[in-house]
DNA sequence: CCTCCACTGGAAACCTAGGCTC
DNA sequence: GAGCCTAGGTTTCCAGTGGAGG
């Protein structure tokens, strides 16, 4: 659609769409990978050396990647993924790069499904034993003398959720493999504890070499903004009081340039909606807060039915309560709605789960002879909350 | 120091949807 | 199409627990 030849009509596009604000918006979406990656040519070299060997038809060393969230793990890792992958293109080897976000594919099989695909073979959603879907990208890979290699992201998750037992066998898989093919694992992880969780087997495989990505500083932050600002925005409507709320505020966090990034975004995206001409630091602040209500209002979208029942059993009481109560009123809830009620013992899991998920706070504490039990009480705006669970047709009942 | 409440949370059994094989 | 298998969610069962009140 967008490569449309007559430069009249992308020029009335564009007038139609009024586009005072932003010139090119896809600049700031959270898959864009720049062509130039800056403060980060240290783990671009380290990373390019590891994997080089490939070009060579050698095995590179497995790899971990450490840093938090929003310093550059994943954008960089792609990065040179499709620049080794442009690099192969012009020889006889079958090199095949997998990625996956084991947060997004929290599954094993999920997991595998999308790696299958990465090297051209599709496997069905569900029917096959973990163990099958595992045999068929071996055999596919061996048969047709692949050189894979696997990038697992916040693979903590997958570790956290389903154990190691997928790495152990992906980490093991070459030794049943001939020379001309292979499997080299990345994983990038959030966080630097989840090497406890691992089997030792498996971390001194995986962990062949290791790249630790640091925070950027407000500064870098700042670079990096200057620099999709310029792309992604038309000339001189940005402030740089925006632009220097934006760093300081995800600098302040934990360099976090995802962050910077999507305040910057949905910045510009709600002066656009008023009509501003300029993106100022009071669009900023707001979008700060949009985000996060956006956040929590898919995080209750996504709850399922029972999951939802219980945040509202939580919200239509007052002060702290425990599990008891909220389950009795769960229990009216549910039956007022006809769905056959969860056990207290799901709930309680339920309950969990939602402040895991930050929905609600729901820590154990002990009141002596009253018992020992979860104190729960909401931890977000009740406004938010009922228009997320309005749009739940099933539940229109209980408003 | 002991009791005893009101659960918590681990473990295993059970259920269901859906693909596979024959 | 029957019978088998698996993943993921739920139920069942139950030992364990922190601390106010005795």
């Amino acid at each position: 659609m967008s490569d449309i030849k007559d430069p009249l009509s992308s020029i009335f596009d564009r007038a139609m769409k009024n586009q005072v604000i932003f010139k090119n918006k896809n600049a700031l979406r959270s898959e864009y990978i720049p062509n130039e990656l800056h403060f980060r040519d240290d783990q671009i070299t380290r990373i390019g050396q590891i994997l080089s060997p490939i070009l060579n038809r050698d095995k590179p060393s497995n790899l971990l990647i450490y840093g938090k969230t929003g310093t550059g793990k994943t954008v960089v890792t792609r990065y040179v993924l499709n620049r080794l992958i442009e690099r192969t293109k012009k020889t006889a080897m079958d090199v095949k790069v997998g990625y996956v976000n084991t947060r997004v594919a929290s599954t094993e099989y999920r997991v595998l499904t999308e790696l299958a695909h990465s090297i051209g073979i599709i496997l069905p959603f569900t029917g096959l034993s973990i163990s099958e879907a595992f045999h068929r990208i071996t055999e596919h890979i061996k048969a047709t003398q692949t050189k894979a290699i696997f990038a697992l992201d916040e693979i903590d998750f997958l570790v956290k959720l389903s154990g190691d037992n997928l790495l152990y066998e992906l980490t093991r898989a070459n030794e049943s493999m001939p020379q001309t093919s292979f499997i080299t694992l990345i994983g990038i992880s959030n966080d630097l504890k989840f090497k406890d969780n691992l089997d030792a087997r498996v971390l001194s495989s995986l962990n062949e070499e290791e790249t630790v990505f640091s925070p950027y500083t407000v500064d870098e932050l700042k670079a990096i903004l200057l620099e999709r600002v310029n792309i992604a925005f038309n000339t001189d409507v940005v402030t740089e009081a925006a632009i220097n709320l934006c760093a300081g505020m995800a600098g302040s966090e934990h360099g976090d340039a995802r962050r910077a990034v999507d305040l910057l975004r949905v910045a510009g995206e709600l002066a656009e909606r008023e009509g501003a001409g300029e993106v100022r630091d009071e669009h900023v602040r707001q979008a700060a807060q949009s985000i996060e209500r956006d956040r929590i209002f898919e995080g209750i979208q996504s709850l399922p039915i029972h999951g939802k029942l219980t945040l509202l059993a939580v919200s239509r009481g007052r002060e702290p309560e425990n599990t008891g109560h909220i389950y009795a009123r769960y229990i009216a809830l549910a039956k007022q709605l006809g769905l056959e009620p969860l056990t207290q013992r799901r709930i309680s899991g339920l309950l969990s789960e939602l402040d895991l998920l930050g929905l609600i706070s729901a820590p154990v504490i002990s009141q002596g002879r009253m018992g020992r039990s979860k104190k729960i009480s909401l931890a977000i705006q009740t406004d938010v909350l009922k228009a997320a669970l309005t749009e739940d047709e099933t539940l229109k009942p209980l408003f």
